[in-house]
DNA sequence: AGCAGCGTTGGCAG
DNA sequence: CTGCCAACGC
DNA sequence: GTTTG
């Protein structure tokens, strides 16, 4: 069904290829609050019909003699197997939230790292001497391992659960577009000593949004909205071009029941990287992405916009609201564009997680190469120089040519 | 010394 | 305004 | 905080 909202020129959809380079976006600036594109009204497009569905992982057959190399520090754990050291984890957890909180970021990783390897830990620790055994785990860790043992807790977190700075920052940063710096200099500088101080406190439009949907947007989607959505979106994306293909990533591709967000990953038969040039896309995005939003905007989905720029948008949706009916949860969106050449490394990348992201990463680096959302390339250590993006025609391909086996997206779910 | 790699916003310098 | 960078987030 | 070179 054909909106039947503004109409005016009709593109083919292929101008969409119209390799236009410069054209820079330009946001007005003497704005004041609206500041994201508004909607130029663009119009629709009605190519063919048989819309492509979402495209599932590849096959893993062929997993011919590979590199194998050895893994990196952490193995690669089975997601679906019980955690025998929960109360121990329980506490590095809280001792990583803090170090996260106080902006020490390494040392928050640090410890996210340690919880992962000894979550994996086939049976119960007994002493902080065989969790140094595992990778992550150093001495400190080793240390605190073995006062949860013995005490059932860390005197470290009993203290910074007194904290009243420690505690309030922690909670400030449950804001979306608060971070640890903000947070600080709310609490520092401004005086700020609960969430609501900061209603009178000048905000960020990303703070601002995340403020007004504190509590909602900690409530986690359930997997049934998730399927609502993505429906949605691909009736939408169909009225503007039935050759969109629109994949849900991120959680719900990895098959968790609950969701924090829709990590929507957009693509397009005909979008590839014009012109010539760069593994970084540039060229026809902008208006592509912005027409999509705005077309979401029109339908009534989208409440609110965080940000958006040629290739992400970050933004609210809620679904209708039904009359005699609770009103619906408002959900943290993200919409990214890919050019379909570079369709398997975004997805990978969409899929995550994001500790998944970064150990597969870490793990190209030290063969040489170097993996992002657009490629993946070869890299000299020492000089930093890249190589041309390698041909990736399946997800397979990236695992294949790390020397990594094969893992269905519920396997990356760390 | 490195820790993954990148997009967008917003503040500041020039 | 442009260019750069820190912050924040995915 | 931990690992690597
Ligand atoms: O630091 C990050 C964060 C995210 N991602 C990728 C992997 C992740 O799966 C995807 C979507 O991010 P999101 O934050 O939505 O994570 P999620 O895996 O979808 O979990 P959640 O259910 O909390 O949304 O983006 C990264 O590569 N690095
Ligand atoms: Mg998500």
């Amino acid at each position: 069904m054909p909106s039947a909202t503004s109409k005016q020129s009709t593109l083919p959809a292929s101008w969409l290829l119209s390799p236009r380079k410069e054209q820079r976006t330009c946001p007005s600036p003497g704005r004041q609050q609206t500041s994201l594109k508004s909607t130029a009204a663009l119009s629709t497009v009605s190519p063919p019909s048989a819309v492509k569905s979402v495209r599932k992982g590849p096959k893993k057959d062929a997993k011919a003699p590979t590199p194998h190399k050895k893994h990196t520090p952490l193995i690669p754990i089975d997601p679906s197997k019980k955690n025998y050291n929960k109360r121990i984890t329980d506490v590095l957890s809280e001792l990583s939230k803090t170090e996260k909180n106080i902006g020490n970021q390494w040392k928050a990783q640090a410890y996210s790292k340690a919880i992962l390897s000894i979550s994996a830990y086939p049976k119960p620790l007994v002493s902080g001497k065989e969790a140094q055994d595992l990778p992550g785990v150093g001495g400190s860790i080793a240390k605190l391992v073995q006062e949860i043992i013995e005490t059932g807790t860390s005197e470290r977190v009993q203290n910074e659960a007194k904290d009243e700075r420690l505690q309030t920052i922690s909670m400030l940063m449950r804001v979306s577009g608060i971070g640890p710096s903000a947070a600080a200099k709310f609490y520092d500088e401004l005086g700020v000593r609960s969430i609501s101080d900061l209603l009178h406190r000048p905000l960020t439009r990303h703070q601002k949004i995340g403020m007004k949907y504190f509590n909602e947007f900690e409530k986690r989607i359930p997997r049934a909205e998730m399927d609502r959505w993505q429906a949605i979106i691909k009736d939408v994306l169909e009225d503007i071009d039935d050759r969109f293909v629109v994949t849900i990533a991120g959680s719900y591709r990895r098959g968790q029941d609950t969701c924090g967000d829709i990590d929507v990953l957009l693509t397009h038969p005909e979008f590839t990287t014009s012109s010539s040039s760069d593994e970084t896309p540039n060229s026809n995005h902008s208006v592509l992405l912005q027409l999509v939003i705005s077309r979401l905007h029109e339908k009534g989905y989208l409440t609110d916009d965080i940000s958006l720029g040629d290739v992400k948008y970050m933004g609210v949706c809620k679904l209708p609201d039904v009359p005699n009916t609770e009103a619906h949860i408002h959900r943290r969106i993200d919409i990214r564009l890919s050019p379909i050449d570079m369709y398997w490394p975004a997805v990978f990348h969409s899929t995550g997680s994001d500790q998944f992201n970064r150990w597969i990463r870490s793990l190209a680096a030290e063969q040489g190469y170097t993996l992002s959302e657009y490629s993946l390339r070869t890299k000299d250590k020492k000089s930093g120089a890249v190589g041309t993006p390698l041909r990736i025609s399946s997800e397979e391909d990236i695992f294949r040519l790390l020397g990594v086996e094969w893992r269905a997206p519920e396997q990356r779910d760390w």
